[in-house]
RNA sequence: GCCGAUGUGGCUCAGAGGUAGAGCAAUUCACUCGUAAUGAAUAGGUCGUGGGUUCGAUUCCCACCAUCGGCUCCA
């Protein structure tokens, strides 16, 4: 047996098993048009365009159908035929997507299909043999999928699934995505009373329950006091403008459909039409306008914690991680062009900085994010000025040691962008964190300075994070730590646990002497049975509970427990309290 | 926005065309307790919202809202 490990024999494995899953569904279900079927990270799926949708049943079903493709040990084949004849085959056979699709390949193209039994797919491969290799899969879930990826197109039939080559690897996949769920920071996150949401405040706007909001907190301060040692200056500027501000930035004419507008803009002449801010960008940049800037003033660096509201469609609203209400650690940097590539090396270093201290270095990916010239929707400015920006920032990028896909069609619509990408308990890619270079806006807003020379000149703009979005960040946090956050930034650091009514003043003073140290702590005073107190403690996830009864106070001292390891031993206060502060001053993280 | 699923007390879940139950949690009393789940009692739901069908609906139909999984979009 090949090894699954091997990125190229896993998809033919799993490209393999979306063909058995179309040929199954041809069988039970002829008048279904096939589109396409390819292997993706955790396994395949096929899309197919019928009248209904594919209900649970027909799931077990065409697995069933699956099964016995596969027992029948079909060999597959592969052949090749021109252009008109695989037209015609495909015409034959009545799937308008296929001759679709090789109407579109190019004129070089090989076409080649793939034949196993009856049933025939337009197909570059390549396959396994044989059926039979596929031992072990499951179809999981429906969903739909538009044709070729445009919400212009008709809206398929998907079918995903995964497989493997024995069973006992399908399981312990399975077993995998159960314990993801446990972590899953939208279940995980409301059990552990860090966020709600409630149906009449409506889809992407989070009530942040105290603890949440104590971790948001504690994030933000790190953020604001780590970006102040290094340079920059605190803004605070209003949540909404006039509408004239985003026809300056460009915002109006090319983010309109994302932003919360007040007003009337077709009665834009009698009444006041006003914008919630979706970026904090030209808002800054007021900040730059107040006086006339040299270059010794330069770089300028404007940091703010900065609540965003964004009118996502929704459909697109998803726990902490997509929201239409937002704070995010923003920056803008104002920077000579000879400043820019140390200033991005900056602005990237930063952004290491807060993934290593959350602990987050390891599930991160960096993508550049370049125009699309051909999407003049999109996107604002000349191509002259976007080559410029994508060139330095391609320059800097090669220069640092930084590994990066390159994505087209994914800048700003001022600008390319850094991204550094994370990945989820599930698998699933988000943006975390965005450093972008900006030739563009700098002119639209007239921000200048006076160079050596006398001469004015435009600054060049970095927009940038360096810890993300919070409520975003805390949701990868919740499901990184599974809930148990790094002592430094749990919202409930201590909890002390009387062992009877008898001990309750001996927690109350503990409980004082401890809070006077700066710890967040509370008492479990609850009549209830000690065990049973230690036990919700470690439901919450308490990093450490301290059991307190008659031998404790009589010598000073606490019986610790860790939600890590558990009962650690008898210890004086003065000890564990020492311990507790050297683990926060370390931002240790498991 | 599109496709699909879901929505019963704080949580997990039963239930059925005739006006709702269980366990855990909560409250009270007893027990004053050394690593969850002692006993007794009490309270808590117009079954997501609004229409419609019906003698009668939470259960059937429609619309809307929210949540989940995808697509598209995006921090």
């Amino acid at each position: 047996m090949q090894d699954f490990e091997d990125v190229g024999y896993q998809n033919t494995f799993r490209h393999t098993s979306a063909h058995i899953l179309a040929h199954a569904v041809k069988r039970l279900f002829p008048e279904t048009k096939l589109a396409i079927g390819p292997a993706i990270e955790n396994g395949f799926y096929y899309d197919f365009d019928r009248e209904e949708p594919f209900t649970n049943e027909d799931l077990a079903e065409i697995e069933s159908e699956m099964r016995k493709i596969i027992k029948e040990k079909l060999d597959i084949e592969r052949f090749e035929l021109s252009r008109p004849d695989a037209i015609k085959l495909m015409t034959e056979l009545e799937e308008p997507y296929k001759v679709e699709l090789i109407n579109d390949l190019p004129e070089a193209e090989v076409i080649s299909f793939y034949r196993q039994g009856d049933f025939v797919d337009l197909c570059a491969g390549p396959h396994l043999d044989n059926t039979r290799e596929v031992k072990a899969f499951k179809l999981t879930q429906t969903a739909g999928a538009y044709w070729r990826g445009s919400e212009k197109n008709r809206m398929l039939h998907r079918i995903y699934g995964t497989s493997f080559p024995d069973k006992e690897m399908l399981k312990n996949y399975l077993a995998m995505l159960e314990e993801a769920r446990k972590r899953d920071h939208n279940k995980l996150g409301r059990e552990l009373g860090y966020f709600t949401t409630v149906d009449y405040i409506g889809q992407g706007l989070p009530i942040m329950l105290p603890k949440g909001a104590r971790v948001l907190q504690i994030l933000s301060r790190f953020v604001e006091d780590e970006e102040q040692r290094r340079g920059y200056q605190l803004t605070k500027t209003p949540l909404m403008a006039k509408s004239d501000l985003y026809k300056i930035s460009g915002h109006w004419d090319h983010y309109r459909d994302g932003m919360f507008i007040i007003g009337d803009p077709e009665k834009a002449e009698e009444t006041e039409v006003l914008a919630l801010r979706p970026m904090t960008c030209p808002f800054q940049f007021q900040a730059y306008l107040t006086k006339t800037r040299s270059y010794r003033d330069l770089p300028i660096r404007y940091n703010e914690t900065s609540t965003l509201f964004r009118n996502e469609a929704s459909g697109e609203m998803h726990g902490l991680i997509r929201l239409r209400q937002f704070t995010i650690s923003e920056a803008h940097l104002l920077v000579t062009p000879e400043q820019v590539e140390a200033e991005f090396r900056g602005c990237v270093d930063l952004a290491r900085y807060m993934l290593d201290t959350l602990g987050l270095s390891e599930d991160v990916s960096y993508r550049f994010s370049k125009w699309d010239p051909n999407d003049k929707e999109k996107y604002i400015g000349e191509p002259a000025a976007w080559d410029a920006a994508q060139d330095t920032m391609k320059n800097i990028l090669d220069h640092m040691d930084i590994e990066y896909v390159t994505a087209d069609g994914e800048a700003a619509f001022y600008g390319p962008k850094l991204d550094i990408q994370i990945r989820n308990v599930f698998g699933k890619e988000d943006t975390l964190i965005t450093i972008q270079i900006d030739f563009q806006l700098a002119e639209r807003f007239g921000l200048e300075y006076t160079d050596r020379g006398g001469e004015k000149k435009r600054p060049t703009i970095i927009h940038r994070t360096s810890i993300g979005c919070y409520e975003r960040t805390l949701a990868l946090l919740i499901e990184k730590y599974a809930g148990a956050l790094p002592l430094w930034m749990m919202p409930e650091q201590v909890r002390i646990l009387p062992i009877s009514e008898r001990h309750l003043d001996a927690a109350a003073n503990l409980r004082a002497q401890l809070t006077a140290q700066g710890f967040r702590v509370e008492a479990d005073t609850r009549d209830e049975k000690i065990g049973k107190k230690i036990r919700e403690a470690q439901l919450e996830k308490i990093p450490y509970m301290l059991v307190i009864g008659d031998q404790e106070v009589a010598d000073g001292t606490v019986s610790v427990r860790t939600r890590k390891d558990g009962d650690i031993g008898v210890l004086p206060i003065a000890q564990i309290i020492q311990r507790m502060q050297e683990e926060i001053a370390s931002r240790k993280h498991d």
